[in-house]
DNA sequence: AACTTTGTTCAAATTGAATTGAACAATCGA
DNA sequence: TCGATTGTTCAATTCAATTTGAACAAAGTT
């Protein structure tokens, strides 16, 4: 990586730019924080492993923001860390996961099933709930509408893995 | 609907308050304002059709709140006018559709798909940006992730409609 | 032991998006 | 016509989420 006798490293060029755009929007459509969308992007369109520093100092964001954002990266799965050096580095490097079935798989674990799972809970709750009414047509209503939701969860729990698998190639 | 003297209508019970809680819940995994839950789950568990006012009024919330978020409803296929009345209605009422295939397809149609088409657009500019490349492995580097970018968004695009029927019962 | 490097944490500041509410247009009824 | 009702718009405000940056811990080096 060419560097200036600072230690700092060159601004983004034009093309990393654009693809750290893509990333950007990609991520806050899926609701991630922008930091999150620069610093993969930055991974994805570099040729080598790059540390926590590297890309603070490349993207102009604070290290507490990469920290942060390597972090949710990681548990997504979505980079992982250089291994295989030459002599023990004492700063570790990162990845991108470039696997579109992993980064998928990644999201609807992490971010997706989560709030089904909690979803499913309140549903039994409210179904409960409904079955205490005392009016029948009113109980009547609300359960029904109660057991749409309820399949609504389920078939979206069951829509995940299809793509999933589709994604995979 | 039981209305008090004073034209204000009776506060959320706990029922209507915990389903309201699962849509607010569901519209915000989705990136959406936490009003258009409140107001979708107000209607979903409603027996009769809902004014602005109406809407407004049980979740306290600003008709200003009400009309954006209810415009952005429509959009999304996600409420529609109830008609049918006895007399000529002045005030327009409103109900929920209730047909997940609906609800999936209108955010598909307006919350992806745009995000999809002008991904597109930017990755070409980018295939276009990395030919123009000197350096040779560079070139074939960044051309290799571009076009990886490329296919993401093909099989994207391919997924949804997958999504859409699989939803669809 | 003292200093440097690397990375994490978290309270405070910042930012961006949602909400409010007042002004306004449109329509109806008296 | 004048007032009342219904709904929209948008500038100002509020609120939630992200980012910052300083303090700190851990581990290495001199």
């Amino acid at each position: 990586m060419t560097q200036a006798p600072d230690g700092s490293l060159p601004d983004l060029d034009p093309l990393e730019r654009q693809v750290i755009d893509v990333f950007v929007d990609g991520v806050h459509v899926l609701g991630l924080p922008r930091s999150v969308g620069e610093i993969y992007g930055l991974l994805f369109i570099s040729r080598s492993p790059m540390s926590l520093d590297d890309l603070a100092s490349r993207l102009h964001i604070s290290k507490g923001s990469v920290s942060q954002g390597l972090r949710m990266l990681k548990s997504l799965g979505a980079v992982h860390e250089a291994n295989g050096h030459g002599g023990p580095e004492r700063r570790t490097y990162y990845l991108p996961a470039i696997e579109l079935k992993r980064l998928v798989g990644g999201f609807i674990r992490e971010q997706i099933r989560p709030h089904l799972e909690s979803g499913k809970t309140k549903i039994s709750r409210l179904a409960e709930t409904a079955r205490q009414v005392d009016d029948v047509d009113q109980r009547a209503f609300l359960s029904e509408r109660v057991a749409r939701l309820d399949h609504w969860m389920r078939s979206s729990g069951k829509v995940l893995p299809l793509i999933q698998k589709m994604l995979g190639q």
